[in-house]
DNA sequence: TGCCAGGCCCTCTTTAGGGCCTT
């Protein structure tokens, strides 16, 4: 679906995982995601899922996400297919990026499945957006914005929820701080990779290009 | 049980080091 004003459209997702590293044997453990679409939370899907291996009381702790309630969830490789499912082809987002983009891909192989799903990165966008922040990790941009949160944290679903809400905050700001229109899943993405001096001068570029 | 990474980004930089983020 193209871009068109009020109607950025991507997928947000956040993993829960054993660990930071699927390279050295760390498996996701729960999946959130929610369909943006026209300025709104539109469809979402969240699972547990059963890594087959114990996960650490860390990670118990840090989450809530017992080996108790891993037991029951259904296998990662079930969860797997129905997350490709949901995904389709749309553009995907996520705080820190590279972390759920790895986690993604290493489950995907075990499926038999590549990833042709672009990311763009709401931690690197709000760096750009947002320098003068206390810091940008989710739950500090969540307080900093105001934006709309259960006060669950460390969950996938409620973390998803959180950095859809964050992205469309950054919408709205590039559109009225800025004068961007239409903000595309482009405009986001590229954002995200521009050298922090030359945060300036690409946004009044990228407000002169919309007009 | 505790450990493991990787990319970004700044600076006391670039033949490097360390903090920030994610779980």
């Amino acid at each position: 679906m193209p871009n068109t004003p009020g109607n950025f459209t991507a997928i947000v997702i956040d993993f829960e995982t054993t660990g930071l590293s699927p390279g050295y044997g760390d498996r996701t453990i729960e999946v959130g995601a929610v369909l943006i679409s026209d300025n709104r939370i539109v469809d979402r899907y969240q699972s547990l899922m059963n890594p087959e291996i114990r996960v650490s009381g860390f990670i118990e702790n840090f989450t809530g996400i017992t080996n108790a309630m891993l037991a029951s969830a259904p296998p990662i490789i079930v969860v797997m297919n129905q997350l490709r499912a949901f995904i389709g082809n749309h553009h995907l987002v996520a705080h820190n990026a590279g972390f759920d983009s790895r986690f993604l891909d290493a489950e995907f192989r075990r499926i038999d499945h590549t990833r042709t799903n672009e990311f763009a990165c709401s931690m690197l966008a709000a760096r750009r957006l947002y320098p003068e922040a206390p810091n940008h990790r989710l739950d500090t941009l969540v307080a900093y914005k105001r934006l709309k949160s259960d006060g669950v944290h460390h969950r996938a679903l409620a973390d998803a929820e959180m950095t859809a809400h964050l992205c469309l905050q950054m919408i709205v700001d590039l559109e009225t701080g800025y004068g961007i229109r239409p903000v595309t899943f482009r405009l986001i993405q590229q954002l995200a990779k521009v050298p922090r001096k030359k945060v300036h001068d690409f946004l009044s570029k990228s407000a002169c290009r919309g007009k």
